[in-house]
DNA sequence: CACGTTTTTGAGCGGTCGATCAAGAAGGGG
DNA sequence: CCCCTTCTTGATCGACCGCTCAAAAACGTG
């Protein structure tokens, strides 16, 4: 009973991600996002809560969105490297990519990584961190995973410490968003993602 | 002629560059500038502008000395890889106590990196980002020639390149600064800088 | 077709934002 | 000592902030 709502939850949540992405937690207003969800504030409030909860709710969903296309990439069949090698590159392109289209006033996905954006200024929002931190052990463990059934396969050395492997791989994966991300794409990030994967190959007990 | 400045332009550019560092730029209003420095609003835009500005002075001020601080660390005389261990670990280490000074709600200089929460949320400022590429651009030709040295001191193999590794080193450098923002200390992020450093001891031509 | 229930709507709350400006205070040059 | 210049001060501007709320609208139900 009563009257029904006029507009997908779940849509809005997705519109409200894009938002916070663009343009950060405090860039953000809650009349741009009502602007764009077609909500007025009565009606975000009711859904939603305050902005904080209705941030919390955008970032899971970036969460969740990032570790399932990561884990899509890396749990797939085959060698692993190469999977890793195209994901590190498709992140670098897809900043690029943003930043043209952003020049262009094109819309789009954003650039930049919510996650650390988050991580950077959002530091004393316990329960954003606690996500963001999750989400980066999540991560890690879906690298490990991947790490260690291609040291079964042979692929990497059985001397490997997948785990050392796994968390240096997250650190590479933020540098990569940090550096595509204040730089245009530059051939020499692809060599440095070259020879970020030749530590794995190369990876032996001190 | 005229009435003296009673207020340090350079001690004020600095107490706004901690500003900036810790809240970042939406984040710190002119009345907290105002007040951390100790200038009512007409003095502040007198002797800086605006806001921006006086954030794109702060920025300057932060490269600066990020890169006047690696430049020490990593021009000094003898073996390079422990130096840059040592800078990575501190890096991290700095990140986890500035976290349980603010746990504890005590003063001293912030968490994060000012440098990469500019690219994160300042994107299409175009003036800070320039800031901020040319200064990534430093710290890798800084790197680069360190490389360089090392590799004629037989340090590091006679094949690596130079170029490739100083930009993977720049991405590390960028990811433990993410990583370590993200989460307090932990072992293994020490045991992954470990493994990225031992990608150049093992660097290797494809 | 009324009724109760829920959502939508839009005005508007107190507060803070970045920025401005006139008036007063404090120096140096004549 | 007076004047001109510069700096400081504090009130204040319009705009926007996050947020609230009463009234109108749109359903299921009797």
């Amino acid at each position: 009973m009563g009257r029904p709502r006029i507009f997908d939850e779940d849509r809005a949540v997705e519109q409200a991600m894009r938002l916070f992405w663009r343009h950060g937690y405090d860039g953000t207003s809650l009349r741009d996002l009502g602007q764009e969800l077609g909500l007025k504030p009565g009606s975000l409030y009711a859904a939603f809560g305050d902005k904080e909860s209705l941030f919390h709710r955008a970032l899971d969903r970036y969460c969740d969105g990032q570790t399932t296309g990561l884990l899509a990439a890396v749990s797939a069949a085959g060698p692993l490297l190469p999977r890793l090698r195209a994901l590190l590159i498709g992140i670098a392109q897809a900043n690029q990519a943003a930043q043209e289209r952003a020049a262009a006033g094109e819309p789009g996905d954003p650039g930049g990584c919510l996650i650390v954006g988050t991580a950077m200024d959002r530091a004393d929002d316990e329960q954003a961190m606690d996500r963001v931190r999750a989400t980066l052990e999540r991560i890690d463990q879906a690298l490990e995973s991947a790490l260690l059934r291609a040291r079964v396969a042979g692929e990497i050395p059985a001397s490997t410490d997948a785990a050392a492997a796994a968390h240096f791989l997250t650190t590479v994966l933020q540098g990569v968003q940090v550096m595509s991300s204040a730089d245009p794409w530059h051939p020499r990030l692809e060599a440095a993602i070259d020879v970020a994967l030749g530590a794995l190959h190369a990876n032996r007990p001190a």
